[in-house]
Parts: structure tokens; sequence; C-alpha cells
DNA sequence: TGCATATATATAGATTCGCGCATATAGTGG
DNA sequence: CCACTATATGCGCGAATCTATATATATGCA
């Protein structure tokens, strides 16, 4: 078993990966309107990826920024295929217009290159 | 949900998966051998893998052959991420010296370029 | 036909997993 | 301290999944 590879048997959780890499940095609000979910779904999903390694964190005031974390090539090379057809290309496009669409995204005061 | 992916939540068929990418065109008998598994368990994740699409088969006389299947760019970036750090390369390499060391493997006469 | 090898499938039991719901924690500002 | 927003977590249930065992099917050959 591959404890990075094993996260990736969920849709929301590709779903998230693939949003992270085409958006950049979200916070969790970002993350529920973008999916259309629940916020304590969201929430457990970014647990495991981020307790799998796949992503990382980082706190500004009340939100939780979530970001892909330094990763293998390997790793790095699915979630470029999670943009490109690993998560149905017609859903993400829906979730990041949803993204484009929502209101409350925070200001990002810190946010270093992506 | 993506039908392709979905499949992969299982490290076996991640691993058979690897297996066909390094060792091209393999049998069940051969991938029993090379995963040091049970033959109902690959026969069944092979299945699986079948009905997802990954693989096709090719009958032999009484083998089997299965190899990978025509596949989207992005799954097979995700099929080379298996072997590269996707599986386990420990594991992956001990499947490929109980293969090696292999006595029943079948002969191929009909075999095509890999 | 009968037997041997190779592969597929059926079934049941056990475990894992994701979800909804409620609630807890954290940070901010009055 | 209180209220409010943002996020995390505890819990129980139903569903999905994997496995082991037994058995069925398929092919080749005597």
């Amino acid at each position: 078993m591959n404890p990075l590879f094993d996260v990736l048997s969920d849709a929301s959780r590709r779903h998230i990966l693939a949003l992270l890499v085409t958006e950049g940095e979200l916070c969790v609000c970002e993350l529920v309107a973008a999916l259309d979910d629940t916020q304590p779904k969201v929430s457990r999903h970014l647990g495991v990826l981020r307790e799998a390694g796949w992503v990382s964190t980082r706190r500004e005031g009340t939100w939780m920024f979530y970001s892909l974390a330094a990763l293998p090539a390997w790793a790095r090379s699915v979630t470029e295929a999670l943009t490109q057809g690993g998560v149905p290309p017609v859903e993400l496009n829906k979730s990041q217009k949803r993204l484009a669409r929502f209101a409350g995204r925070p200001p990002r005061i810190n946010e270093e290159a992506a």
C-alpha cells in the first residue's frame, strides 16, 4: 500500500487536488463553494489529504489555506493528470466557475509565487 | 466519479498495472507468481481492470494474456507514475524478480511489438 | 470421453469507508 | 467575556469493498 496513492480512492479528494493545481492556494470556504459541498465533508477530506502528505496548510486569521505540498515527481505527475482528465473535465470546469462566482473569497495579503 | 481512476483504489490493481508497464503482456499465472498471491484474487482484480478499460486481453490456448489497453494521455501518464513510485519500488522489484524466477512462463508465439 | 491445466465466478463474512449530523475548537473584534 | 465566522472532529449508520473458499468454465490432449 502506498499511503499517498491510497487516499486518491475518493473522487472528492481528487477533485480538491485538481483544483489546487489549477487555482493555487485555496481556503476551506472556497473549496466548499467550488465543490458545492458541505463544510464538514470538505474539511474532512482535506484532513485526509494533509495527513497523507498531499497538501500543506497555512493559517491566516480565521482562514486555513491549503496548497499542494512538495511532492515526489511521480506524485506531481499524478496531480497533473488529475487536471487533464483524471477528474471529469466537465465537473472540474463547473467547480472553477463556482469558485469564480463565489463572493466570499478572502483577501490574499501574504501570498507567495505559485 | 471517474470509472478509470476509481479502480486504482486497490494496491493490488496498481501493482498489476505497474507490472504490465514494465514487463509487457502477461498471463494470469505469471501475475500470480509475480504478486505471490492467489489465483482467484488476481483474476478478480484483472476483471475489474478490464471492465474499467485499463487492460485488454488476448487468449492463446488456455492462457489469457493481459496487457495495457489503449489509454488517454492522462491515464498513460498515471501508469507511468505507478512504475516510478506510485507502487512501492521495493515491492515492484520483488515482483519482477519472482516473475523472472517463475518456471512456468508460457511461450510467446504470436507476440507483437510491445 | 475423461483428465489436467488455466482462468473465471459465486457466495458469505469481515472490514473499511464516506456521509450526515451535531458539536467542539480557533481566531477576531466589540 | 461575548458573539460571530471559519474550520475541525466525534459518532453512528449504511454502503461499498476485499478476501477466502469453493466451484464453474474453457481449452488441449490422450
